[in-house]
DNA sequence: ACTCTTCTGTGATAAATGTTACTGTAGATT
DNA sequence: AATCTACAGTAACATTTATCACAGAAGAGT
C-alpha cells in the first residue's frame, strides 16, 4: 500500500504518504457517479489513483462542456481551491472510467500546506497545470473554429490514452463540445476524406497525428 | 505609506506590510504598456496598488480575448503560479490606466507562504477568484450567442467602475470578444431599441441594469 | 469653415453552424 | 431470421456570425 501511493505520488515524501494514509480514506466509485456538482459544497479534496475523473461544465441545456480529465497522480484544483475557502465548486465531476480516490479532510489540506514541502508543491502545481489547461480551453473556443476544435479534442483524447484510437460516438464528442451529432458527423467524415482519420462504429481511428 | 498599503490590502497582517515595504518595489507603468507576454518568464509577482490591468489572451489574428481585469487590491494570479516554478506566462498584460505596482521576487513570494498566514490566505484566494473567473468566461463562450456575452461584458464592466457608463468604441469592445465591429454596433443597437442602453460616441450608457 | 480622422450605422452577401427530417447500417435481442 | 435499437450519413433549410462595401456623423486640428 505504502508502495502504491508512493508510485503514483513519486514526489511525495514518504513523511507525507504516511500521513496521507493515517488521514485520508480511500474510495472506489464507478462510472457514472457524479462526485461533483455546480453549487456544491466541497468537504474534501480528491487525490486520484485509479480510473477517470471527468471535469466539466454544465449548461442549462444539459450540455457537459469537457474542461478536462482527471487521471491517476492527479488531484482535483477546484476541489482543492475551493476547500481552502469551503466555497462552493463551479463545476462537474463525473467518473468515466471506475475511480479510486484518496479522500483528505479540507482541513487537513490546508494544515499540511505548511507542514509538508512536497505537499504544498503539489498543490501548486496543480493550481498551475488545471489553470493552464482551461486557459487551453479557453482560447480553442474563443479563436478556433469547429473543425479545429475537433481535431484538438481528438489528440488530446489519444494523448490521455497513449493509443490512437478514440472510442466515443459522435454524440458523445458532440455534447463535450456543446455542438449537434450531425455537425461532428460531416466534420469528421471530411476529415476522413483528408485521410486524418478513420471511422469505425464508436471507433476513431487518428492516422496521421 | 504603511497607512496607504495597510488601506488597499486590508487582510494582510502588519507584520507582512513591513516586510512588503522591505522587500517589494513600487513601480509605475503607464497605460499601454505590456506587462507580461505569452511565453515570456515570470521573476515577480504583481500586487496593484493603483489603477488597472487587463489579462486576456492573445489571438494569432491580434484578437485581445479578455479574460479579466485586476484593480487595486488584487494581484496576477498568473503571476503567482508562474513563479512558484518560473514558468512561462500563458497570457498578456496590458496597462488600461496606469498603474502603481507593488513587484515581489519570485522567491520571497514562495518563502511568504510559509511565515505568514495572511499572504498565504490572499494567495489561495487570488487562484480561487480568478480560477472562477475564468470558469465564467468559459461558460459565456461555450454556451451563449454573442447577444448574450455582449450583455454580460457590459455589465461586468459597469461593476468593475462602479457606474453607468461604458467608455469604449465599438472596435475595443469586438476586439475583446474576438467578434468584429460591424457586429457588436448591430447586437448593440438592437439592444438599444429594446431600451436596455443609450448609444453615444464612445460611451454606452446602461439602463435596466 | 474646412479638412481629417475616427467612430458608427446599415445593406448585401458569404460562410459556419444549428436544426429538421429522413435513410441506412451494425450489432444486440428475441 | 426477424426485430429492435443505437449509431451514422446526408440533404435541405434556418440562424448566427463574419466580411465587404459604403455612407454619414462627431470631434480634433488647422
Amino acid at each position: 500500500m505504502q508502495n502504491s501511493l508512493k508510485t503514483i505520488f513519486p514526489n511525495f515524501s514518504n513523511e507525507l504518504i504516511s500521513v496521507i494514509e493515517e488521514s485520508g480514506s480511500l474510495q472506489d466509485f464507478e462510472a457514472g457517479t457524479i462526485l461533483m456538482r455546480t453549487g456544491q459544497y466541497i468537504k474534501n479534496t480528491v487525490l486520484i489513483t485509479k480510473g477517470k475523473i471527468k471535469i466539466y461544465r454544465e449548461g442549462e441545456d444539459g450540455g457537459e462542456f469537457l474542461m478536462y480529465y482527471l487521471q491517476p497522480g492527479q488531484a482535483c484544483a477546484i476541489s482543492m481551491i475551493c476547500t481552502a475557502k469551503s466555497e462552493k465548486s463551479q463545476i462537474m465531476a463525473k467518473v468515466v472510467e471506475d475511480v479510486t480516490v484518496m479522500m483528505i479532510p479540507l482541513q487537513l489540506m490546508d494544515k499540511w500546506m505548511m507542514e509538508h514541502r512536497t505537499w504544498y508543491e503539489f498543490v501548486i502545481e496543480t493550481y498551475r497545470s488545471r489553470f493552464e489547461e482551461v486557459l487551453e480551453v479557453v482560447d480553442n473556443i474563443a479563436f478556433r473554429s469547429m473543425d479545429e476544435r475537433l481535431e484538438f479534442y481528438l489528440k488530446r483524447h489519444s494523448d490521455a490514452c497513449g493509443c490512437s484510437e478514440v472510442n466515443l460516438s459522435h454524440q458523445e464528442i458532440a455534447t463535450e463540445l456543446n455542438t449537434s451529432r450531425e455537425v461532428v458527423s460531416r466534420l469528421l467524415k471530411k476529415m476522413e476524406q483528408r485521410g486524418l482519420v478513420k471511422l469505425n462504429r464508436n471507433q476513431i481511428e487518428l492516422l496521421h497525428f
